[in-house]
DNA sequence: CTTTTATGAATGAAGG
DNA sequence: CCTTCATTCATAAAAG
């Protein structure tokens, strides 16, 4: 399988994301924007699917196996619980906010909140801001992580692997535009 | 703006800000979020209006990530580390020696030495070992307790497609897929 | 080129 | 809080 021919940052050695604090305002906009948009829309379909129960129109992968459901309680397999995506964006927008400190009050309000969108607990919430802290944490680290001497890539005679790093240094080339969502919703103030 | 994230750098005067890889993987995160919602929307609105007796939820999981898949151009995304075969020598030669336990200093150290045959970062000699535990006692799992009267194991309860078709012949008629990512802010200098 | 497999990475939950 | 485990997702590599 080929990689991506196209060099998209061979100018220069180092390439950092820059942002301005306005491009970053912008963004924050456009994705709280996006955010509404989307919540609305699933409302929308919630409300014309009520004809009929259309069952777990779970939004992401919620899905349960139809296995063993007879009887009508659900023991499947599946017990994990996964954040819906419009519970994801409340949850990192409170993290981004609350800078991890989760108080026990503060959890029973985030979890009745989100579950207006999705089946959800209390314990959920609390591991996942506990999860989420202890991996930024982890993230730090590894990016100012030592770097060992990286004297010679041998083996590999010939086939140049561009890189195949994906944690030490910025590899993936962010690409984002002001999403137009919709028509002319562009206009935030 | 949130400033407290210890991303303070307010050198020379200058007013941008610089991303952490977490930050972009984050923003990345949510707009592939909002992109899934979207078609996820549009499909659940194409049954709709196409078939009232659709035969079933459909609720694959289109996990794929739009921001790399999108038609047409391609980011350089994250590529997956790929061990060297001499670092996979290694790699095994440690699990065997009863190292099962990998603390973070020895993880550094094993680091360290792979470095030398290849790019490598403690994270990944971190999920390899996990990964490498996780299966030898999946495959320990297997192995016993086949036998017991009871069968029917559910052994493999996967969904009927786990992978979606990827439509690749440019036939597809979106009305409006993802976010459309087109042209971005490469590189802000 | 398409499908299948192997495996690196992500993440919710549990333990200490 | 921090570490570890179990499960799942995504993708490079292999098979057809």
């Amino acid at each position: 399988m080929e990689q991506d021919e196209g060099n998209n940052n061979t100018n220069g050695g180092m390439f950092v994301k820059v942002m301005t604090d306005e491009q970053m305002e912008v963004l924050r906009k456009q994705i709280a924007i996006y955010a509404t948009i989307c919540e609305q829309l699933v409302d929308l379909h919630k409300s014309l699917t009520s004809h009929h129960d259309l069952g777990g129109v779970r939004l992401g992968n919620l899905y349960s196996d139809p296995l063993v459901t007879s009887g009508g309680h659900k023991f499947s397999g599946r017990q994990r619980w996964t954040p819906t995506p419009v519970q994801l964006q409340i949850l990192e927008r409170l993290f981004e906010q609350g800078n991890g400190t989760p108080s026990k009050q503060k959890i029973k309000e985030i979890t009745s909140e989100l579950s207006q969108h999705g089946q959800i607990s209390e314990t959920n919430v609390y591991n996942w801001f506990q999860n989420r802290r202890a991996r930024s944490k982890r993230k730090q680290q590894v990016s100012s992580a030592p770097n060992n001497g990286e004297s010679e890539v041998e083996t590999e005679v010939e086939s140049p692997k561009p890189q195949q790093n994906s944690a030490s240094t910025a590899d993936d080339n962010m690409c984002f535009q002001n999403p137009n969502v919709s028509s002319g919703i562009s206009s935030v103030d």
